[in-house]
DNA sequence: ACATAATAGTTCAAACATGAACATTAAGCA
DNA sequence: TGCTTAATGTTCATGTTTGAACTATTATGT
């Protein structure tokens, strides 16, 4: 018995897995390429986009989303409060709590960075059918889901 | 005419990928617990998987295809060399490389990793038919390949 | 052959992420 | 009420990643 026939490069699950994870590595490799022209980092994006669909997030909440730790939320927020793209201003009920808003420049900056992010994506996905697309969205909330009890 | 109705959110391939982009990033968290107790981080993991593979490699093709810079190569290797995981040796028609191959104590953590791994991803796939499985790695390949022209 | 280009790897400083320890505030409960 | 526990955010030390400048070696072109 040859230790090499259960490899998991014979494997296709294991395979396609190592397929996801280098295309998401590309992407957003040349995401922050392309984003370097407005001086924003992808995970710099990744809050103005947080902040704009769920505003007076907690930091806390913020750190959750971004499956980060809390301290570097922290360290991340006052670049970009110092650019006038965010406000943070304590909650009145819980003084434990900073909430978190965009301003018109934050909002402004985040509109042109999703059109670049966009444009990524529609590359990206623009040869899968609609059908493939929403299949592999479907599987993929799953797999984040069944990771939670992991 | 609405701006918000050209929103990214209401776009199916962007929430899509963004689906993808959340598997991934929680995958990788997850995959960097279970090996904590092998005391290797994914990115190690990567490098014996690639030399495992493709033995012989030099330091350039190997960042090439972790898709990070030489330099993070350089810095990587030096903790798994003293650890006895890996050999440098120099090529002799080309002083210039570093051929890497792994040791045989590298492939044995390298095997007790791929346990590890290999269930984290059986664990998420699970989920998927074979042919979804194999529907959505063929679109992530594209896309990988897409991406190298943007 | 010789000058110029390109390539492999290293070094270094700066940016970034992480987790533990900490201060402040809130909630639970005797 | 007080006392304990939990939650929010910050600080700090550590480790990681990056890109530019550098050395050494090979390739190219005249």
């Amino acid at each position: 018995m040859n230790i090499k026939q259960d490899l998991p490069w014979d494997n296709p699950r294991f395979r396609n897995w190592v397929a996801v994870a280098r295309a998401c590595h590309v992407l957003e490799r040349t995401l922050a390429v392309k984003l370097a022209p407005l001086d924003l980092k992808p995970a710099q994006l990744d809050v103005l986009m947080n902040l704009y669909r769920h505003p007076g997030m907690s930091q806390h909440d913020l750190a959750r989303r971004l499956l980060v730790g809390r301290s570097n939320i922290t360290m991340l927020l006052p670049q970009l409060e110092t650019r006038g793209l965010l406000r943070r201003e304590g909650d009145e009920k819980d003084k434990r709590v900073l909430r978190l808003t965009l301003t018109e420049a934050g909002e402004a900056l985040l509109m042109q960075a999703l059109k670049v992010h966009m444009a990524l994506i529609e590359k990206a996905m623009s040869q899968s059918t609609p059908e493939q697309c929403d299949m592999i969205g479907e599987q993929m909330r799953r797999v984040a889901e069944v990771l939670k009890t992991a």
